[in-house]
RNA sequence: GCCCCUAUAGCUCAGCUGGUAGAGCAACGGAUUUGUAAUCCGUAGGUCCGCGGUUCGAGUCCGUGUGGGGGCACCA
């Protein structure tokens, strides 16, 4: 018997062998050209495929996300199927589901170009509307073998062989004469897709992911269930494309990088003031928390790698030379051996643990090329980075108060949604399987006591330690991979590094490794897109720009402009002989927090005209009382906190 | 590193199928002295990314290098 719940939530009872679109047929004619999926016993379920036994049924129709995710599905079937039809010398390979659309990786010697997208695309709209039942098969393992093989279609065939489980049932989706090899489940039909996708970008990429294996041919779609919400997010990407840090790096003269220096950046003085403010601000919140600040040297010998074991693992990524004196140095690419170097500096106490150990550190790495992007990945970067030495009964309280100040931090830049990430041992690592059990299992006990939710990444750990990962959401919803912070038994092995105990006896510290921010460089960038450039006022560059309506108020504008800067404010003046239409244009397009505006009036009375960005109200106020609140309204939010 | 795409003035870009470069903004000079998102006129500005090739002739076609972009792989 097949119990079966109705989308007005009754339910009704079926005998086996009928199909959920049996079922949706008996309900009503609309609901069964409506349905585009089922879900059996909480799985997704083909809508046509009979009901074997005793289960619950729902029926899917648009607007469950899981209808989406087949709409998706489809197509990229769809576009497997156009393609072969326009290119049948073409294999295809897989086509999942992805964040809103869907790929397909092809091979096909000839390269495909994005001015191919629209005959594909014309193809795909004639395969909905044929509207092919799409049929579900399932098939014997030789059979598909043999059938795989005589198409040539070899990666079906190593998908077969390699990746679908010998008691697994090798499932065949049919449409029209065209098929698949696919888990599935399938709406039933062409006809059922929307047509409200898009082909967007042509990528290459490893088959199964191995960077060994032979270079696919990747085309990305989105795909949605109408016109509208395709419209809706093609506008999201032309929003995310304004706000890209590299487009308002150059338009507000934060930065700028060139060929001489891949992956670097040239900080112009805006963008070096946006950065002082980070370092500030962080050096006050590791101050309070109980850090110490250290500096340690850029360029060190290499043996401080081979101990760390970073230069077995990343010697390819580091930079070295071999000097006159035929030692080999090396430029640092992390901080860690220079904080243990200071740790191993004299003995230490248990009374003196833990210690907390920060640096902002420049470091350097030889990335891929094919990784550099923008500021979010270089070659030199800045790292909020620390080190905590601690005894194993201090890991915990260590741990939560790291989880905790990440925390607290993110949100005074609005970042309230924040995930986290524990990644386990990765197979490349130093250290004894006990070791990592112990770490493992410290870090997983801290993190619990959070009590916050997390997701786990096996096997992403750092080589020396499992970590935890804390994925910051932008305000357009993307995500960002920030802080980390990592459990590490193994370098203070290495390094030899110890403290005498209660016990008048030598013991091994814990050695947290954690950053904040991550990359300044990289928080720089996640933050111009963040606020799509519009920064809060304690961070903008400049604060308040003062201009004048006419020259003759230009003594005016001078004074006030000192005047603020003496309440501490970052000012610009802008005198010009232009109206004053022209400057408040301007200062607008550099998205200045606050534009005073000085004219007769104003010169009179000695008060200002403020305007605020993204405001078109001005507030008239005293010289004197204008400045104390501007310089409140600029202090940074735990300064503003601890000013009540 | 791999695949595809790409490089023209400080910036954003135009330059059809090969015939020795053009616009807007910015800059500079002048006029204008202006009340909350572009005042007018004028001037100057380019090894068309580097190198090599094809051609009578290359910004344009081909090769190669470098940088950049989109992905993949990588990410201490």
């Amino acid at each position: 018997m097949i119990q079966v719940t109705l989308p007005d939530g009754s339910a009704r009872e079926y005998e086996a062998g009928v199909s959920p679109f049996d079922i949706a047929s008996s309900i009503s004619k609309s609901l069964a050209k409506k349905a585009m999926a089922a879900k059996v016993d909480g799985e997704l379920y083909d809508l046509t495929r009979p009901l074997e036994g005793d289960a619950k049924v729902e029926i899917l129709t648009s607007g469950d996300p899981d209808v989406l995710f087949m709409i998706r599905h489809g197509t990229a079937h769809a576009l497997a199927q156009a393609v072969q039809a326009l290119y049948p010398e073409t294999q295809v390979t897989i086509g999942p589901v992805v964040d809103d659309g869907f790929y397909y990786d092809f091979a096909r010697e000839e390269p495909f170009s994005t001015d191919d997208f629209e005959t594909i695309e014309a193809k795909m709209a004639e395969i909905i509307d044929e509207d092919y039942p799409i049929i579900r098969e399932v098939w014997g393992r030789e059979d598909a073998i043999k059938t795989f093989n005589e198409m040539g279609e070899t990666y079906k065939v190593d998908i077969i062989n390699d990746i679908i489980g010998p008691g697994e049932p090798l499932t065949i989706y049919k449409q029209g004469d065209w098929f698949d090899l696919c888990r599935g489940p399938h709406i039933p039909s062409t006809g059922r897709l929307p047509k409200a996708f898009k082909l967007m970008k042509l990528a290459g990429a490893y088959w199964r992911g191995d960077s060994d294996n032979q270079m696919l041919q990747r085309i990305y779609g989105t795909a949605w269930e109408n016109e509208k919400q395709l419209k809706a997010h093609l506008t999201r990407l032309e929003e995310a494309e304004k706000r890209d840090h590299r487009k308002l790096g150059k338009a507000m003269d934060l930065f700028h990088m060139q060929e001489e220096g891949p992956g670097s950046i040239f900080w112009h003085p805006k963008g070096w003031t946006l950065f002082q403010n980070l370092i500030e601000y962080m050096r006050r919140r590791q101050d309070e928390a109980g850090y110490v600040e250290v500096n340690t040297p850029d360029l060190l010998d290499y043996s401080l790698w081979e101990t760390s074991g970073h230069a077995e693992k990343f010697g390819e990524n580091m930079y070295s030379t071999v000097m006159p004196d035929n030692r080999k140095y090396a430029l640092k690419p992390m901080n860690c051996p220079g904080h243990l170097q200071i740790y191993n500096h004299g003995q230490r106490s248990y009374r003196e643990l833990p210690v907390l150990m920060a640096e902002f550190g420049k470091v350097h790495r030889y990335e891929p090329s094919g990784a550099l992007h923008g500021m979010m990945r270089v070659r030199h970067f800045t790292q909020d980075d620390a080190h905590i030495f601690c005894t194993p009964e201090q890991l915990k309280q260590e741990c939560l108060t790291v989880v905790d100040l990440i925390l607290d931090i993110y949100k005074d830049f609005g970042f309230d949604d924040v995930a986290i990430k524990f990644s386990d041992r990765p197979e490349e690592r130093i250290g004894s399987d006990e070791v990592w059990d112990r770490s493992e299992a410290a870090l997983k006990n801290a993190l619990e006591a959070t009590g916050l939710p997390y997701s786990f990444n096996p096997g992403e750990g750092a080589f020396y330690g499992p970590k935890l990962e804390f994925v910051l959401r932008d305000a357009i919803g993307r995500d960002w991979q920030c802080g980390t912070l990592q459990v590490d038994f193994t370098l203070p092995e290495r390094f030899d590094s110890t403290y005498v105990g209660a016990d008048g006896e030598r013991h091994r510290p814990v050695m947290l490794h954690r950053a904040l921010f991550g990359s300044l460089e990289r928080f720089t960038g996640i933050l111009i897109e963040h606020y799509a450039g519009a920064f809060p006022m304690w961070l903008a560059p400049v604060q308040v720009v003062v201009a004048s309506i006419t020259e003759e108020h230009n003594p005016y504008m001078e004074e006030v402009a000192a005047h603020l800067r003496k309440q501490g404010l970052r000012v610009e003046v802008d005198g010009r002989n232009e109206k004053i239409n022209y400057k408040v244009r301007e200062h607008s397009l550099q998205k200045i927090p606050i534009i005073a505006v000085v004219g007769g009036r104003e010169m009179e009375e000695r008060t200002l005209a403020l305007r605020r960005f993204g405001s078109k109200g001005q507030q008239i106020i005293g010289l004197e009382e204008g400045a104390e609140m501007l310089a409140s309204e600029a202090l940074a939010p735990d300064l503003k906190r601890s000013a009540g």
